[in-house]
DNA sequence: CATTGACATTCGAATATCCGTATATATGAT
DNA sequence: ATCATATATACGGATATTCGAATGTCAATG
């Protein structure tokens, strides 16, 4: 994982929202991000795939469902700059979450920013 | 600037060089850019433009030279990923650093990783 | 085992990005 | 003025990215 596979990772504006949604969250299903977003199934799965061959991402199925979330073995200094993007980016995740997720605080979110 | 026109901009293996040497160095021309990158003039103008047009980078002629910059008003949140790119990417400096460009230490090379 | 719902993948088209080449501009020196 | 050097831009072509639509896969249920 090199800056510039990171930087093109999440230079996409799809990309870039599920994973700070994803981090905020902590895990959420391709279905969760599809109404969140408002994006068809498809999309969000293509880019999630893409996010997940750059290992920035790992899944878990369970059941039918397909769980993303960030990967824990991630350098330093690439959580730190997700963690930047995240503080920068609060309000739109705000509006987002308060429209289409409903859920209550998480420690993500009351960490950082 | 948002974080995905950041991203954006830091997304292409050119400007991401262009971007972290001009960190280290404080400043840098056109010039010492090709030298250090081995580039066309054309193509690094081409990247450095659109740094410029992204707020990312000041510009100053002196003579017939240009000097980049970085654009000391970016946001926090900004500064830190170039920072935390600089760190992961410093080896890679070094080398360009030792076989191009053959200056001594500077303030941003030693404060931070 | 047929069906349903969640998710993944494929395909072709539209669009965006990147690059080399050629050319334009600006500065300084003669 | 002319020329040389440094830099910027314009133009086309090549390549990469993104997308919608259609289809495939997998797990649960009846």
């Amino acid at each position: 994982m090199s800056p510039l596979t990171l930087f093109k990772a999440l230079a996409d504006d799809t990309r870039l929202k599920c994973v700070l949604l994803i981090h905020r969250e902590r895990e959420l299903c391709v279905c969760e991000l599809t109404d969140a977003l408002q994006l068809s199934q498809p999309k969000i799965s293509r880019h999630l795939a893409l996010l997940r061959e750059a290992r920035l991402l790992l899944d878990r199925r369970q059941g039918q469902w397909v769980y993303y979330r960030l990967n824990p073995e991630l350098p330093q200094w690439a959580t730190e700059i997700i963690d930047n993007a995240h503080c920068a980016a609060k309000d739109d995740l705000d509006e987002i979450q308060t429209l289409r997720l409903r859920q209550g605080p998480d420690l993500v979110r009351q960490s950082c920013c």
